[in-house]
DNA sequence: TATTGTTATACTCTATAACTATA
DNA sequence: TATAGTTATAGAGTATAACAATA
């Protein structure tokens, strides 16, 4: 929390930044932006070495605990427009990680292959491990609650509107 | 929380969703990522209003509270790269909202214009209502241990390694 | 008529590398 | 040598519009 009230002018020229005010490190929204970022980033760097993305390790559990789910179900979920889920599907199947096979006419059945399942396994233990540090520095949080809030403002009908 | 466990195959394809099981809903960084995109976008409607960005407004915001500050300092403390300073500036002179000097020779001090000094007030009004629009969200948490977590979370050393 | 998958496209945000001028 | 500002550029992520095939 960068929050010391030093004037400028000062002759402390020492540390990385120059000492600001900076009245906004107090918004909640704005830290729940910043710690998000951290977090997605930590949990990239992680991912990054079995090759994978953020989305893609999310994509793939989803479809592992919903075998035969459809593309546009996936990124409503996910809050993933249409037209971008083509190319992270696309990626996944490329890999060898997902199937994909014509249910409707229109629609496409995914499920995971053989090693989309290993995939998996492996992303939900990093997840897993990502999650059980988030939750320590969560430290003093009644946690439970603390995910109701959130989930109500990501469905959140009441943030948007006056 | 779309998290009814009602296996796929059944018939009710009404609701948006095909009532997925997602795993993932539950997990705190996943759930802080949408929280955030979720009151990153209605403040981004809110500012839209006036023809400001949650950046710019921040940027207004800092450098109201630390005038003469240089544009480096301000990127640091908002986590943005020298790089991608230059054009934010450059859009908020334009704008007539900022004006830079040079101090140093190579350092640029940055200050608030009259108009620049009414548009931060405006912004603060607007941020103001949406961060008591957040705590109220939020109701249940402890909100300072709560902002004390997610600082620990964005000056997170601790995220990152295992 | 509404939905699924798809293509093309554009805009924002972010990251890196390289350069100049200055401290 | 390190820092400030700048330019150019590339990569994600996200948004819209349009289209064909299907329900």
């Amino acid at each position: 929390m960068h929050n010391s009230i030093i004037p400028m002018g000062m002759d402390r020229l020492d540390p990385p930044d120059n000492r600001l005010h900076d009245p906004v490190a107090s918004h909640l929204g704005y830290l729940l932006r910043r710690a998000s970022a951290a977090v997605m980033a930590a949990l990239g760097a992680r991912l990054a070495a079995i090759g994978m993305r953020p989305v893609e390790g999310t994509i793939l559990i989803l479809v592992g605990a919903n075998p035969g789910c459809i593309q546009s179900d996936v990124g409503r979920m996910l809050g993933i427009k249409r037209a971008n889920m083509v190319p992270l599907i696309a990626a996944l199947a490329n890999k060898g990680l997902i199937d994909k096979s014509p249910v409707d006419g229109r629609s496409l059945a995914l499920s995971l292959t053989a090693a989309g399942e290993a995939a998996r396994a492996r992303v939900e233990a990093i997840m897993a491990a990502q999650e059980a540090q988030v939750e320590r520095m969560l430290a003093g949080q009644d946690v439970l609650l603390l995910r109701q809030a959130l989930c109500r403002i990501v469905d959140g009908d009441e943030i948007g509107a006056t």
